[in-house]
DNA sequence: TTATTAAAAGACCTTTTTGTCTTTTAGTGA
DNA sequence: TCACTAAAAGACAAAAAGGTCTTTTAATAA
């Protein structure tokens, strides 16, 4: 709910693919719509769109599926909340004033900046990638998790 | 874009009733929605539902318009989100799973859960009116906002 | 080359959010 | 009582988000 739900579902989907790319393998969009509990044809619409981005690459017919450029950097989780939901979303200020403006600032800035920077930090310093080989770890020591 | 639209309106238009409430004024929907920036008809249906609600006062007629109980505690910026949002939007997972569990966190987890109880703090710790006399300070001060 | 597979494209639909408007109800003051 | 004012209620509508389906295109393997 932070996050909307398109977003929700191209974090699960794009890790599922990076989980999948490490063991070499493409996943599909069954395949990846029925691991991460979204409806199919809504992820891969979702992943063709990022696809048409240039942040995801596919590959058509038999064999075929999602996956990213090896030659590409990572993934930033903050560069996919950009391309699906705008900037405003991660610098918006929270009482809706046009700029968050440190010399007018609305009544909740000074408690609520720190925060949105926090989870600023946490958006530009994580990857697909990165996230990814933390939730592989997690998952062979025991705490796989369930979607739905 | 941390709420959504109408939990924006309803910040800013109760922030100016209890603004307007602490110099004995009960605004009505047209000069709230000017003040505010908001449409004059949105706002005001988004106020009744709250009234509705038992959140805020209303009086009809000559001289009528929005008001905050005096005999009753402090609207906490957690109730306003709770009733408008519910309660996903401050609990829930970044990742959408569908409970945001220690034993089983997503990849997210050890990095978010510490922002989003930084969140929670903030809008438990804080009121419409404790947040009304923080700005009213401000504008005193010489920093009035702009929201549009 | 042909059958098969899977993404691409885009039309279409449903639900939710956001916004507008009209009519009714309840107060106030003259 | 009457005129006026302002919220209440609810219908209506536009836009955005979320979701589904069909047809086309491109790749692979047999
Ligand atoms: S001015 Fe509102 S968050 Fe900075
Ligand atoms: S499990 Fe995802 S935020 Fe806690």
């Amino acid at each position: 709910m932070m996050f909307n739900r398109e977003t929700e579902y191209a974090l699960r989907a794009l890790v599922h693919i990076q989980l999948q790319n490490y063991d070499d393998r493409r996943p599909g969009g069954k395949e990846i719509a029925q691991e991460t509990g979204a409806p199919y044809y809504y992820t891969a619409k979702i992943l063709q769109r990022l696809v048409r981005q240039g942040l995801l690459c596919s590959l058509k017919g038999k064999g075929g599926g999602f996956y990213f450029d090896k030659g590409k950097p990572d993934l930033m989780i903050r560069d996919l909340i950009l391309a699906i939901e705008g900037e405003k979303k991660i610098t918006g200020c929270v009482f809706g004033l046009t700029k968050c403006d440190e010399k007018h600032p609305c009544p909740f800035h000074d408690q609520y900046a720190p925060i949105r920077e926090a989870m600023a930090r946490l958006v530009s310093g994580e990857s697909i990638q990165s996230v990814a080989k933390k939730y592989f770890l997690n998952t062979v020591n025991g705490s796989p998790d369930k979607v739905k």
